[in-house]
DNA sequence: TTGGTTCAGTACCGATCGGTGCAGAACGGT
DNA sequence: ACCGTTCTGCACCGATCGGTACTGAACCAA
């Protein structure tokens, strides 16, 4: 009842709506979200402006579902990070993997969630926020693995997960930007090894 | 001839451009260069769109004047913090001048350079391209006031003045997204702290 | 073959975008 | 008083914005 065993019934979908939704997520992701016109978008997934529509609903929507992708793709070395054993190796490995996603050979240079929308208009506020949580909850997941670093031992009692955990947002925030602005990953690499300098023994 | 003694001819403006310059720099600073429309900026600035393109030009010499407007007002602490006198001064008066400027009480949140364009369309990439310079023009004066601080000793030879700066410039970028996403002077500045633990004695 | 259902393409919607033409108002110089 | 100059306000420009109505085309079940 209602699952997602729909019978194909009706006209098949004439192109792959994963690949069209990786090459929004590129728009989005070199353009930002008023950036990117519907025009550039559909024109790089492909597909007319009708076909979008049906598939993903409207502007809003199909930013949402690359939005998802990006996470679940380019961006999870977020989430891989936090596996690592140590809170520093947890630092480094996000860190290094915002640097390694943020300067791609083949794509564009930055941030999705950074370039999306910082500056937004008011009819786009539904989106800032969208990705302001995006951004957040990154550094909520950061501060829970670093208090339980705490507990384990292997930060010392006079660490402040908090603190640490938006440190290290912060350096990966500043990092978007900075590949935004032209830096190579070999340039970022030294950064990150300069912010780590006073990582807490 | 042709100094700026020329007479007062003609009608006489009917507003402040110094006061309307700076309402349209607050807008670009809360919805960035794109997200600002012409309407928005104009009925902040309390004028006509004609009075505006007599004034200024366009929109895109709007934004340049703001933009400088912003380097010797809220910006201006960057160039203060290089007359510190040791290069950490240096750098906790630059990072505590970014929390300062991004989190105003009466003001958009962030950094106008930042929300101005880190994404862009093509049509706006000449704005686009004026900000990396100007973020890349900031980091070369640090890097030389960190180059001076090693030829006084007051930095160790083996520190690199270049990564040196590329890591302060990189948490004034990240501190502009964390005040965007809404974290306050006081938070920020805990982070400022974190970050120049590592600092070279 | 027929009907139900879904997709694709064209042509179009009202709204807004940045930008202007034009007439008149407000000034200094003569 | 009159002129040249500059600024203001209104109406308007073509282009583009995100989004849709409508006509067929392409499929499945019966």
């Amino acid at each position: 009842m209602g699952d997602s065993r729909k019978a194909v019934m009706g006209r098949p979908r004439g192109f792959d709506i994963d690949q069209a939704l990786e090459r929004a997520m590129r728009v989005f992701w070199a353009r930002g979200y008023e950036g990117a016109s519907l025009a550039e978008l559909t024109g790089a997934m492909g597909i007319t402006k009708t076909s979008m529509y049906a598939a993903f609903g409207n502007k809003e929507q199909l930013f949402c579902k690359a939005l998802q992708r990006y996470g679940a793709g380019p961006a999870a070395y977020a989430t891989r990070a936090l596996e690592e054993p140590t809170a520093r190796a947890v630092a480094l490995a996000f860190l290094r993997g915002a640097v390694c996603t943020t300067t791609p050979p083949d794509g564009p240079s930055g941030c999705l969630t950074v370039q999306g929308a910082l500056a937004a208009s008011d009819e786009s506020r539904a989106v800032h926020d969208l990705l302001v949580d995006w951004r957040n909850d990154a550094g909520v997941r950061l501060e829970e693995r670093f208090r339980r670093a705490v507990d384990e031992g292997d930060l010392p009692r006079s660490a402040d997960p908090r603190r640490l955990a938006r440190f290290v947002m912060t350096m990966g925030f500043g990092i978007a930007v900075q590949a935004a602005n032209g830096l190579g990953p070999a340039e970022l690499d030294e950064i990150v090894d300069t912010a780590l300098l006073g990582w807490p023994a």
